[in-house]
DNA sequence: GATGAATGAGTATTCATTCAT
DNA sequence: CATGAATGAATACTCATTCAT
């Protein structure tokens, strides 16, 4: 069973396993942090488009252009990831807060662009969330090989799913 | 990581050790085939969709029926067939035209609701599938406390995917 | 590590697993039964040649024969046996008899042809049952492609060494 | 078969399990390594005989002393290999070039010493190579528990098959 | 009896982790 | 501090043996 063992992670960084030990207090602490350098990442990533300030289609663009980028490197490494984690995505501690804030962060966005209750924006930030995730994911393992096309793909799906249930603009809508 | 040893699933499957290897050659082959099984259900399930007589709604809320039902048995076992296979996903040999036969049948699906080009349909064919794949995933990982909802958010964005360019149902139109 | 398994000897037998353990209570007896056959064979081999009332061509001519018939059937076998017993050659038991037996033949044959005492004797026959032994599993070990040459090797060092002390025939000496 | 795990080994060479894969890839190659240092060992002994500047029996006294040697350490250690390898005793690759080399010594022997010549040399050379191994694996597997007496039995072998042939002495021949 | 699938103790091998250098 | 050889618990896999059919 090929793994993604300390010493290939030690070799693929260029250090020796003993530093790595250094850093790491185990091989679940280093998947953690390696996982959560992606995870920070995107939380960036979502955080920053709760406080976009144009209309929906240019915060999808963003948003798309974001997770693109946030993937294309290190091919491979996120499958790796969700694969070497007893709890993958559920992580412990930090973890968690990160996948609530996470999610947040989305209901936020279906509260704004959606016109969503607190409470709704919680099931259509999650349901975005997850889509992107299976697009974002599956696009990678499959090789990105079409940015353009991955990124058209983001942005007509956040758009239907957040302005699918009203034809109005978000809260921007009057203020214009 | 923890917990997927072949002496677990010897346990877990009710046999012994000796028995699993008399049916598989190692590790490898025991894990893909507890996922081609489930690449198979999967299949079967997509190909079923196309064959639906009916309109939107009720193809897309008896696929979600059994998306939900593929993934509620064996609860935990989906991930960990994720995190346990090298190239997860992209199934050696057979695997492959599983892949291709799925996001066929989600293409069929694109052109006969959406009405999309068979160009078209392979996008969004495969972008809906792709979604859904990670809807599903995410909330099998989650676990799946609420069914219904569930439901509710793959009806949904199955309609929103697949009736959102035009207004018109597929070749129902002539109904209306 | 490719091995000599019980199911491979029911498979090359032509029986199946289950009626080997009728005849045998575990493999240790299996194996013991293979070599004590050949044993066996062996040991008839060495009597008869003490009682070989020709001179010591003669007889080691007809020994060099049955040595190689023994050895020319099953080539790999013996090889095979050797290596799958724990006290190899030194047969629990019976087998203890056996080996006995046999350098008590050969010890004989130093006495009778060689005019050893009877100390003399049993160092006299060891050792040219281990050269024989040597000479008869490496050819076999290589493929006993040459049984002629073999012949004149096994005479030959038969002759060398039961006739080396003295120029005279053993005992038949005087009936000349 | 009982006795040679790799645990085993690792145990009696004083090292972990752990630091012996670190060295061999695998059980095989543990095996053959250790094989082939008692081969190369022999080779040394016996390409070593052929530069003797002395008459036979020194030759042989010597040659006699180094097997008994390489034979002593580890007692138990050459059946045990000897029954843990498929093929035994036919080394692949390397070890072909062994059994070669090992044989062209012994050949050179009998040109040397008993003025054979180069073809006869190379049956009497494998002959006598034959002998010998059955003569100490023989002792060994039954405890060398008198090395005199096994020196001069090999002693006696080699100078029975190496001035068998004709009375005089290799090249000392003049100084009779 | 004969069969061969099932069993599980035993063995080979891996890999996270430590620690002497 | 950095290194990477050494460690051994954990895990993959084998094979002698049993037993339901």
């Amino acid at each position: 069973m090929r793994g993604f063992t300390t010493n290939h992670v030690a070799e693929e960084a260029g250090v020796s396993i003993g530093s790595l030990y250094q850093y790491f207090p185990n091989k679940q602490a280093l998947v953690t942090a390696i996982r959560e350098r992606h995870v920070v990442a995107s939380l960036a990533l979502i955080e920053h488009a709760t406080q976009h300030p144009g209309p929906l289609r240019a915060m999808a663009s963003e948003l798309a252009a974001g997770l693109i980028a946030a993937h294309a490197t290190h091919p491979g490494l996120h499958r790796v990831l969700l694969e070497s984690v007893p709890s993958a995505g559920r992580l412990a501690g930090p973890g968690e807060d990160f996948e609530r804030r996470y999610l947040a962060g989305f209901a936020q966005l279906a509260m704004r662009y959606a016109g969503d209750s607190a409470e709704d924006s919680r099931v259509t930030g999650t349901a975005l969330a997850d889509c992107l995730d299976g697009l974002v994911h599956n696009a990678a393992r499959r090789g990105i090989t079409a940015p353009d096309a991955l990124s058209r793909q983001i942005i007509q799906l956040v758009e239907s799913v957040l302005a699918g249930r009203h034809n109005a603009p978000p809260n921007e809508a009057s203020t214009r």
